[in-house]
RNA sequence: GGCUAAGUGGCAGAGUGGUAAUGCAGCGGCCUGCAAAGCCGUCAACGCCGGUUCGAUUCCGACCUUAGCCUCCA
């Protein structure tokens, strides 16, 4: 089975061939940890985390890598701002951060680096950049060269002079060029600063990205997968290309993913606009998997618009899987290569999904669709939330439904709808079926 | 202004050179004490204008609209 990926490089759904055979390595740009994830930090990982299941399946080896950026101008003006020392502030958010994608279901990468731990790495980076002469320093900074750099502009395609046209490009005296960036520069807060051969200071924002891939992957090593928020393509990821292919001879990167972003109300979530979705915020009314399942209901090239319908379908949806599922209580598990491909189709979730519902409509008739229908549930992280019910609650649902059989049974309907709205507070969902009363914890 | 995408029913969202899935909502029915679920049936859409073609929603071009990027951003 062939993996086919939207190259941004190329702007062309490619076939995926690994640099090495049968190994892969993928990169995805992580939050900086600043404040509380949002629902588009949440969609960069869902894509990360979908390609690296799916590469598991393909692959032998994979390595996934998701950094967590802690040393940013953000993060010290947060720190200004509540008078929270930094390190405090990028250790609380962090852990917020793994938390609420564990229980989004995101597998944990196999390298989630931080800025912190990477300072040589990053002081070695430059070093090379500048032994190539790609990079020059001024004032005490160190300062990318663009004029080493011809290809400059192939990942978003725009061409040199509209990058000026803009004239939003602010002229920094320190620099040759406007389109040139900083690798290094000083840094007059004590608390976040680092000896350098250039002085005392901190890294710019993207070398950290280049740096932290060629530590884990090696210098001289072709990353297969870079992926990202679609806001991240110009600056970030272009100069990521310049300086990557700076430091070394080879490649940077052959395929680059970019996902849409998530709108709210059709515009952009931001901090000025008020309308930020957090995580924590959906996760806490929501069952999670189904955050994930709305989350996965439109291509992840397109941008989402985040409704309460967005979150209602993928209710509707996850609840006629689970029905399914519940039909059986064994979890005989069994490939399914018809789904598969059309995740391989660049993750085409849309298309899965409506495969997984038909499957568990399906699965009603026939039971032998079940094994398929539990594979591909795990394959893109629907897991069910197992919930803990003590013996307590267990004996006290039992009593007031045979309490309310007895009302009914007496056709006192009355007192049976007064105990089912009674179980409904608790979160008990009763179901009169032909075979008598089932009942369960609502998702 | 430049660049990149996208425009499908009430909403969300697939897909295709021969008029279009699925989910929600709506409507009608079965079932039910009622409800929920389930089942059956049903209504309804391809931005606009040209071109290519026997035929385009699907390909090409213009236009309009929307969103994003060009400044920190997943």
């Amino acid at each position: 089975m062939n993996l086919h990926i939207y190259n941004t490089l190329t702007n062309k759904k490619e076939q995926f061939l690994p640099h090495t055979e049968n190994k892969v390595s993928m990169y995805v740009c992580g939050p900086t940890v600043y404040s509380a994830p949002h629902i588009g930090n949440a969609r960069a990982a869902l894509v990360g985390d979908l390609f690296y299941r799916l590469l598991q399946k393909l692959y032998e080896e994979v390595i996934y890598i998701r950094n967590l950026t802690d040393v940013d101008d953000k993060i010290i003006l947060e720190s200004e701002k509540t008078g929270v020392p930094i390190n405090i502030i990028t250790q609380d958010v962090t852990k917020m951060y793994q938390n609420e994608m564990s229980k989004l279901n995101m597998l944990e990468p196999t390298f989630e680096p931080k800025v912190t731990d990477n300072i040589n790495n990053i002081i070695s980076t430059i070093e090379k950049i500048l032994n190539n002469k790609s990079a020059y320093i001024s004032e005490n900074h160190v300062v990318f060269d663009m004029d080493s750099f011809k290809d400059y502009g192939s990942l978003s395609k725009k061409v040199s002079d509209d990058l000026i046209d803009g004239a939003r490009v602010k002229p920094e005296t320190y620099k040759k060029n406007p389109k040139d960036f900083v690798l290094w520069k000083p840094s007059v807060n004590q608390n976040c600063g680092w000896d350098s051969p250039w002085g005392y200071g901190r890294p710019g924002w993207h070398i950290e990205c280049t740096s932290m891939i060629k530590s884990i992957i090696g210098n001289e090593q072709t990353l297969d997968i870079h992926g990202g928020g679609n806001d991240l393509i110009f600056p970030h990821h272009e100069n990521e290309i310049a300086q990557g292919t700076s430091c070394a001879s080879a490649k940077y990167c052959n395929y680059w993913f970019h996902n849409g972003i998530v709108l709210v109300d059709k515009k952009k979530m931001s901090k000025s606009l008020g309308n930020v979705i957090l995580v924590s915020d959906i996760i806490n009314a929501t069952n999670p998997i189904v955050i994930r399942l709305a989350l996965m209901s439109s291509h992840y090239r397109q941008p989402l618009n985040w409704t309460n319908d967005t979150v209602n379908n993928a209710k509707n949806i996850y609840e006629k899987i689970v029905t399914s599922l519940d039909a059986d209580s064994s979890d005989v598990r069994e490939d399914d290569n018809d789904f598969l491909e059309l995740l391989c189709d660049d993750l085409n979730t849309p298309n899965a999904i409506q495969y997984l519902v038909k499957q568990a409509k399906d699965s009603k008739n026939n039971k032998n669709l079940l094994p398929k229908l539990r594979y591909n549930c795990d394959l893109i992280g629907l897991k069910r939330n197992s919930y803990k019910i003590s013996v307590e609650l267990k004996n006290k649902v039992e009593h007031l439904i045979s309490q309310r059989e007895t009302a009914r049974q007496n056709k006192d309907y009355a007192s049976a709808d007064q105990i089912r709205n009674m179980l409904a507070s608790m979160n008990v969902d009763l179901k009169d079926g032909p075979s008598g009363v089932t009942w369960k914890i609502k998702d």
